[in-house]
DNA sequence: GTAAATTCTGACAATATGTCAGTCAAACTC
DNA sequence: GAGTTTGACTGACATATTGTCAGAATTTAC
């Protein structure tokens, strides 16, 4: 028995077939912080109302997580798993550059957009907390590394212009957590077409230069629905 | 009698000469937040130990603010003048607009620099009130509209390549917020040249084309210090 | 010097958090 | 299938922080 999480994508599946309410409760309880941060912020959150939207009282909470950040933490482990999958063609496979980056973003921007109020949730949540801060960044710096040694590589075939690949991999990274965050963070969300251009746009110029940029833009919305 | 706040650049004062405690208790408050979050996060910042470092108690404090939110917002105000002073050379003077784009750039990241952990607390604390999230999106929102005017303008001209202004303004200016944030926002602060270099290649690539990038880089390290 | 106005504070109520001792139910033993 | 063990659950409590308010204290006005 596993519960799918509305409009989500993500699941938070308790052992499959054995009994024990203990992983049911888990999951019980990460659905429902999923199901509320989908329709409110964060600020809101509070152990109470979560709990109401349980099949358990409150203090059961505590035999799970020690604290909401905790819970979202447990939620973010399993976001950063889809993101990097579907960021994987350009970082790891061969082929043209330009275009495997592209389907990259494309997908990248498809997963955001997915659970963007849920992103939101977390970088909130991430001001508020220490621990979950430093897991936030950690993702962020995972994310920096494997960009870094993609450029490096690319450095070293005459394909990027040899520049600090550090400070540009940081910054083009944070476009994308910053642009997912403010464009599908709240309800309306953007649509993500005019995202993908931009963040393209950004990435492509930068690394490859912009004469790249035109060719890529033309045919991007048609390529857009079909990842992942 | 103007209060300095230490390392920031950034004074509040009250009313000069004249006596009323009230509005010298106000700058006292402002003061006293400042130099707390300059060294702890906006986490940490209770009313209680916000108060402990002013002359007066803690009730005190909702005679000038209705909550830390709304104190975070009055020091905002503060710095948003500050920044637009600084970026204001390429969003109105006549020249070379990659010159100006650049200057202006390295003045932002100056005074960025210098008021980091502040800078970081602001987002924080945005993630936390609806009000002051919208206070911070909205300062976004007016640097946002002063970037695609100028990108209009010089795509009229033919210096730009004529593409959707909004969603690439908005990611620029996202990224020079995020990045503030993340190298400026905790005490080791990265360096500002780092950080200018990779902001400004993102900026002049996406915009004007790479082959300006490289010129600009080579100067960047003696430019830097001077501006503002 | 006295009255009015403003600023300040001690004490209180409200809300959310985290803990813990004790209860309850499932599963294992024989 | 009765008794025991294990682990999940809950009611009640202690703590922390917030926001309010009536009255005290201080400044300003006359």
């Amino acid at each position: 028995m596993s519960v799918k999480l509305a409009a989500s994508g993500i699941f938070v599946k308790p052992e499959p077939t054995k009994i024990g309410r203990s992983e049911n409760t888990r999951a019980d309880i990460m659905n429902a912080a999923f199901r509320f941060l989908w329709s409110h912020p964060f600020r809101e959150l509070t152990i109470d109302k979560l709990m109401d939207q349980t099949s358990v009282s409150r203090p059961s909470f505590y035999n799970y997580f020690s604290d909401t950040h905790e819970l979202i933490e447990s939620l973010l482990e399993i976001l950063e798993s889809d993101i990097l999958q579907g960021a994987s063609p350009w970082l790891t496979d061969d082929g043209d550059p330009v275009a495997l980056l592209h389907q990259s973003l494309a997908a990248e921007v498809h997963v955001c957009y997915r659970c963007g109020p849920f992103l939101k949730a977390i970088t909130d949540a991430a001001g508020t907390d220490a621990r979950l801060e430093a897991g936030w960044y950690g993702m962020l710096e995972r994310f920096d590394d494997a960009v870094i040694e993609r450029v490096i590589a690319d450095q070293a075939l005459g394909l990027i212009e040899s520049f600090d690949p550090w400070s540009v991999a940081t910054a083009l990274n944070q476009v994308n957590a910053s642009m997912y965050v403010r464009a599908f963070g709240q309800r309306p969300r953007s649509r993500p077409g005019p995202v993908l251009d931009a963040i393209s746009r950004l990435w492509i110029s930068s690394l490859y230069g912009e004469r790249w940029v035109a060719s890529r833009m033309s045919t991007l919305h048609r390529e857009q629905g079909t990842s992942r």
